[in-house]
DNA sequence: TACTAGCACTTGATCTCGTTGAGTGCTAAT
DNA sequence: ATTAGCACTCAACGAGATCAAGTGCTAGTA
């Protein structure tokens, strides 16, 4: 009571406070269960009375940082409590040795396609962690053409071979409602890949494509078909395309403790659309960003924490990796684990790309 | 007691008798509840009564066709019944037009590669039966050549694609020591599509390359380029491919009671390469296939019965999907969905293939 | 002889009701 | 300002009591 008539601007807390929260914080990570005063004052450095500590707590609960069950229960930090952790307690451990080579796999010999690296990361993460886990792959829109090819596989079928700097390749069918020859399309492929060789696809679609068909339309019969044929292939189609695994290592573990979330977040996987979104709109920030609990956007995510980092190559960002858990996560591991995935994984796509 | 001194030879079992077993597993399909005699009697068409529905469910029950989980509750079939009752007694339903045209929707317009019509399969599948539902992609093996690529990516990368018969794309990169020009890949590959179209992979792996060292290693450049970038190109690294949707399905609703059971089925879920080898082992067979509990070798499927069907186009059995859900699946339901569904993907997917 | 009615018996499930123990909040003492 | 002490709360647990669904068996019936 005493206490509250000093007003706190916001966050002020006195350093026992603080030690008090943090003990609670880590033991509640620890046991997943409410903490109790006795309980607490056993487990602290600072020898606090249990009395002393339920004064505290009581305060604690009336700023915002700690819930309970019932009456008669241990406390329960809540998302504000956690988020005060990781942003001015939580001081993230460093990786093992051990940690860092398992990370390290992730490019090991023999991974030539930028695809199962993505694919590797996944897997990795998603095991050290013990949550789902996610990644991008990297963003069509901006990264740049590295070479065009069209093949010809039946009469009127065509498959365009996109290869993009970032090393990832793609490719798909256009049907053409005539026939075209494949020296022609030869043609046509060297043609554009001069022209367009390092712009990037969105730069291409947008402008370029556009512009050709301006100035020089009436021109020769190559570029007539050269446009028709590059805008079929650089259409937007993009599907979601999302790397995922471990969202079983969530249901194994009952981390969860109601099945009932579960549901709700494991639908939430299934659009894998959804989650992009969520994914996306995080990308511009910088370093490993957290969002706790009701952060999150998305209605399915608002009983989890979502620790996601960019992964980029020397000029871009290219997408983002991310790691799903419970709200009391172990963030000193997963935060660094995080990080440094995002770095191995930077630079394991910078060797692959063709700049 | 006097009904087992006639010697049953196995499955003899009278009309009446039938009758209950079936209303029995139609009961617990429905419920999955244990069938009690009263409840039974009260269902079926006939009018017995209980008491002897008791006697005939102690008869079944010595049988090995039923048991309870206790001695005062209800009876439950066991696999062997599900057997018996998909064997001789469940007579396929057929499926509602809606069904039908739901099936169809795997090869909707715009639907252009193997790959998604594949995935959309999966999907539908999974949707129509909300169980876990799993295709092969078409065997490399025995997928014929239709085109071969190579695509000079950086100095030292070569990307090659692939195209078979079937209209499968696969890419791969494959570095060289020394560098090639483009215009030499391209006679390389002008020269394998001559040589090798049409050929099996498995024909090319095998013999051809072989033989044409031994034959004429000492001829020209190209050809001993030729040699070393195919055998590359067509070395054993394919990735087991399987698409795989609605295994969240299974813990969704709760058809598997024990949770324990699900963790086992999941984790047989996440190595791949165990359900490919289960799925390729019923590959020679022909029509619908229905492995019930036991039945099923690899460990993680003692619980589940796996139901699955080839899909082919006109000359080659391609691959296999298949349906993996609780033993007291809805077999009436799922059968005729799973044989159509096949049949369905046989045709999209010859229709896409380059023969 | 084949079926059925009736009855005693079994057993998991459900409910009630104390008891226990971990926890709180408050007050008074240090 | 801190702490010891005490009354109070409440989920969890266990022991019975009760219930309902089921079985097996025996004796009676068409």
């Amino acid at each position: 009571m005493l206490r509250s008539q000093v007003p706190e601007s916001q966050n002020q807390i006195d350093e026992r406070t603080q030690l008090v929260l943090q003990g609670i914080i880590d033991s509640y990570i620890e046991t997943t269960e409410p903490v109790g005063s006795r309980t607490l004052s056993k487990q602290l450095a600072t020898p606090i009375s249990p009395a002393t500590i339920r004064n505290i707590m009581s305060d604690l609960a009336e700023l915002g940082f700690l819930t309970q069950t019932h009456t008669s229960a241990g406390r329960i930090p809540t998302g504000k409590a956690f988020r005060y952790y990781v942003d001015s307690l939580a001081v993230a451990d460093s990786l093992t040795e051990e940690l860092q080579s398992s990370i390290q796999k992730l490019s090991a010999k023999g991974v030539s396609q930028v695809e199962e690296l993505l694919s590797n990361t996944t897997k990795i993460l998603a095991n050290l962690t013990q949550f789902a886990c996610l990644v991008t792959a990297p963003k069509t829109a901006v990264s740049r053409l590295q070479r065009i090819e069209f093949i010809k596989v039946s009469t009127s079928k065509i498959l365009v071979i996109l290869v993009s700097k970032s090393g990832v390749v793609r490719n798909k069918i256009i049907e053409m409602a005539e026939e075209i020859a494949q020296d022609f399309l030869n043609s046509i492929s060297a043609f554009l890949n001069e022209q367009f060789q390092n712009r990037s696809f969105q730069e291409i679609r947008d402008q370029i494509l556009e512009s050709m068909v301006e100035d020089k339309e009436r021109y020769d019969r190559l570029l007539a078909q050269a446009v028709r044929l590059g805008k079929k292939a650089f259409e937007v189609s993009d599907p979601p395309e999302l790397y995922m695994d471990g969202h079983l290592n969530l249901l194994m573990s009952n981390a969860f403790g109601d099945h009932n979330d579960l549901r709700g977040l494991m639908s939430t996987f299934e659009r894998k659309g959804q989650i992009m979104e969520v994914l996306d709109s995080t990308m511009q920030a910088d370093g490993v960003r957290i969002y706790i609990g009701v952060e999150n956007t998305h209605e399915g995510l608002r009983d989890c924490t979502l620790v996601t980092a960019n992964y980029r190559n020397e000029n871009n960002i290219l997408g983002t990796l991310g790691v799903i858990g419970p709200i009391h996560m172990d963030y000193q591991r997963i935060i660094p684990v995080v990080d440094y995935t995002s770095k191995i994984l930077s630079q394991a796509i910078t060797r692959h790309s063709y700049d």
